[in-house]
DNA sequence: TATTGTTATACTCTATAACTATA
DNA sequence: TATAGTTATAGAGTATAACAATA
């Protein structure tokens, strides 16, 4: 149909990978801070959706996160009333954190702005071959030890526009 | 043969499409980091490789670097005695930037190391399956506009590990 | 004494903009 | 006056480590 689309010119396929997963990570950064929220904290608001009432520390790590860094986020996310922090009832050094109703609007609408990002940047690929990319990619994911959900750009603050 | 590989844990494609991204970044920077170069400098050193001979100002618009970070990046790999700079003999201000000796075995050197890091990486695939990865990015690339070559990454400074 | 969350400090990195030399 | 390269400076963002409360 079209070109053979194995242009040498674009490098090595690792470097491909990389390329378009930065690609990727950036127009994933452009969308979200429409909602005013970065990166780290969507992957926060998501797993406080799925797993809730865990410690700050628990999820700081799980993020790959030093704990003081994770405080001015929360901080952020609280003032804005999209989660609160719990006083620990066993053990009340910790921070449970829940989202509050507002929070869970707003995980919504961060679901519809994935959802369009997602087909958005596959548009050029027919339906079959999306699901084939996904099963190379975990394959790949799976053999280098990758765990899933854990994104390490989480850890790098994304640079201002 | 194996299981489905299409678990839903690890979320949508696009997100997976940056972890794994990010991880090739990663990985490719652990790598070019016992060459002590960063990726940003080994990108120069194939551009150098490639199109030797411009100035200063062209390689760092190409890279989308400020010209002030380039040329600390020059000196450090003139120090090294990578490259040197000489005089442009039409215009006098620019610096025309051209490999060493020394500068083209690096170059084979790392040319040893992106081989290595593109077998590692996609090991997990037959040679047909790597082939289908690469077009489908490519196909992905083009329609996202992306210029072959030119990674984002290369703005960002690598974290010192 | 160890651990949770927090705050403060010191450091790295970066871009902006001043500066010089050529054009 | 404009542009190439360089240097200086000021700002943002980060991790490290000190701190208070609880275990």
């Amino acid at each position: 149909m079209t070109k053979p689309a194995d242009d040498h010119s674009w490098g090595s396929t690792a470097f491909l990978l990389a390329q378009v997963g930065a690609y990727a990570a950036e127009a994933f950064r452009a969308r979200v801070s429409r909602l005013e929220l970065t990166p780290a904290q969507a992957g926060l608001l998501r797993m406080l959706a799925r797993i809730p009432g865990r410690s700050q520390r628990a999820y700081a790590t799980y993020l790959g996160m030093p704990p003081s860094r994770f405080v001015m986020m929360v901080d952020a996310l609280e003032d804005r009333g999209v989660l609160e922090r719990r006083r620990g009832t066993d053990d009340r050094r910790a921070n449970e954190l829940h989202l509050t109703p507002t929070g869970h609007r707003l995980m919504r609408e961060l679901g519809a702005v994935a959802r369009s990002h997602e087909s958005d940047l596959l548009a050029a690929l027919k339906p079959s071959e999306q699901r084939g990319l996904r099963e190379l990619l975990v394959r790949v994911a799976e053999a280098q030890g990758l765990t899933p959900g854990a994104h390490p750009g989480y850890r790098t603050k994304p640079h201002t526009e």
